[in-house]
DNA sequence: TCTGGGGTCCTGACCCTG
DNA sequence: TCTGCAGGGTCAGGACCC
């Protein structure tokens, strides 16, 4: 999709359309999500601090962004991909991997199936999106890219909307890109690329297997030269399985109490477990996350014999292992996450402390009242308090950092 | 300029076991 | 009994993606 949560915005506010709009976090700490292409010409780009996108573009309009209507919306546009074919993999909220070869015997070729879908979603839900058809994930997903409207100092140039790689054509397309445009190659892995003088897919073909092993370490580096050479032949995996769920939160102020800090832990716990317990997963492993006032992010990591779905279990957890941490220095950035995935099927199990006890029947008993009446409707009694009733952590809450009503 | 939140994957160190 | 080795699990950190 086109600077997705934008045009979600302009849905609702279309008397913004032209102009400048940012959504992302409006706090001191906040960060861009998205930018309109009219912000772009600024210089504004997704992960920007907002702060230095307000002194760029001090006349754009910036917008909190309300990440519940972009799910939903984002399940629109899975529903039309699924016309087409069931086999859809969604990589983010606007983004997916749609295996169309069967497909194509009831809707054409592909280009025509990517022109089709373009078209659906522009007529049902007025929002924009750049196709890229290729062999493969890693072309499609760059073909995508080309796909998409230009930003210059002049103006925006619509994009071609769909742009097709055909066979025979892989490497003509892919060997002039900076070496940046594949997928794994970050900041980190361009530097260590430049100093063997790669800059472009087609160098990074060209050099040899054992430097570049040495220079990004194995699996990388076989990977990114099987990408280089047009080698990738992983599937579009429709079921992915999740591998990890957690909450994380940057304070407005670095915090060092830790009592306080317990507290964020014990909403973050209960907001997770309700995560598992509505996929019916229990967790083997706790991480706590603490990123320090200079930045430095630490994780510390429990692993039990029995899995975990309960709030209080996974809250004792983290409460142990912030136990181990100095808080002195100040604390920017709290977060709690369960790994080590299995299907729970229903049962509750707890860490071996038997303090936490058996949470089974009222997790369940809480799980039914929150779909009733609504995720504020009951939670831990830790997490009242006078004039503010319950504060209850929701996935992409806030997702681009701490608002200005937080400090 | 000063860096969010939700994830995945890889690597290396360390420990345990056979 | 001791040593070396391989393999697996755990833990922590880094890099990357949207």
């Amino acid at each position: 999709m086109d600077a997705f949560f934008v045009a979600v915005e302009l849905l609702r506010r279309p008397e913004l359309r032209g102009r400048p709009v940012v959504v992302g976090g409006t706090g001191e700490r906040g960060v861009v999500a998205a930018a309109s292409y009219e912000a772009r010409r600024f210089g504004v780009h997704s992960a920007l601090p907002s702060a230095v996108a307000r002194r760029r573009c001090p006349q754009a309009v910036f917008l909190p962004g309300d990440h519940a209507r972009y799910e939903e919306v984002s399940g629109q546009i899975q529903a039309i991909f699924r016309r087409f074919t069931p086999l859809v993999e969604p990589i983010a909220l606007d983004e997916a991997f749609l295996d169309v070869t069967g497909a194509q015997r009831l809707f054409g070729p592909a280009e025509g199936i990517g022109r089709a879908l373009r078209q659906a979603i522009a007529e049902e839900l007025q929002l924009t999106c750049s196709i890229g058809v290729a062999p493969s994930k890693l072309l499609a997903k760059l073909a995508s890219e080309a796909a998409k409207p230009r930003v210059t100092g002049a103006g925006v140039t619509p994009g071609r909307g769909v742009v097709v790689v055909a066979p025979g054509e892989e490497l003509a397309f892919l060997h002039p890109l900076p070496v940046s445009a594949l997928w794994g190659v970050g900041p980190a892995t361009r530097a260590r690329l430049e100093r063997l003088g790669v800059t472009t897919v087609g160098e990074l073909a060209e050099v040899p297997l054992a430097s570049l092993l040495a220079a990004v370490g194995n699996a990388h580096g076989r990977h990114l030269h099987a990408l280089a050479c047009g080698h990738d032949d992983r599937e579009v995996e429709p079921d992915r399985a999740l591998k990890s769920i957690g909450h994380e939160e940057t304070f407005p102020q670095d915090r060092t109490e830790r009592e306080e800090l317990e507290g964020v832990l014990v909403r973050q716990a209960d907001a997770v477990a309700g995560r598992l317990r509505d996929q019916r997963l229990v967790a083997r492993t706790v991480t706590l996350k603490v990123r320090y006032g200079d930045f430095t992010t630490i994780t510390r990591s429990v692993t039990a014999d029995q899995p975990v779905s309960s709030g209080p279990a996974l809250a004792e957890a983290g409460r142990r292992l912030l136990q181990q941490l100095d808080l002195d220095p100040g604390i920017r950035l709290l977060g709690l996450s369960a790994s080590g995935l299995v299907d729970g099927g229903g049962q509750q199990l707890t860490f071996e402390d038997a303090t936490v006890g058996s949470w089974d029947d009222a997790s369940r008993a809480v799980d039914d009242i929150r779909r009733r009446y609504g995720a504020s409707a009951i939670g831990p009694a830790r997490l009242t308090s006078p004039g503010r009733g319950l504060q209850v952590t929701r996935r992409g809450q806030q997702p681009w950092g701490p608002g200005d009503d937080d400090a």
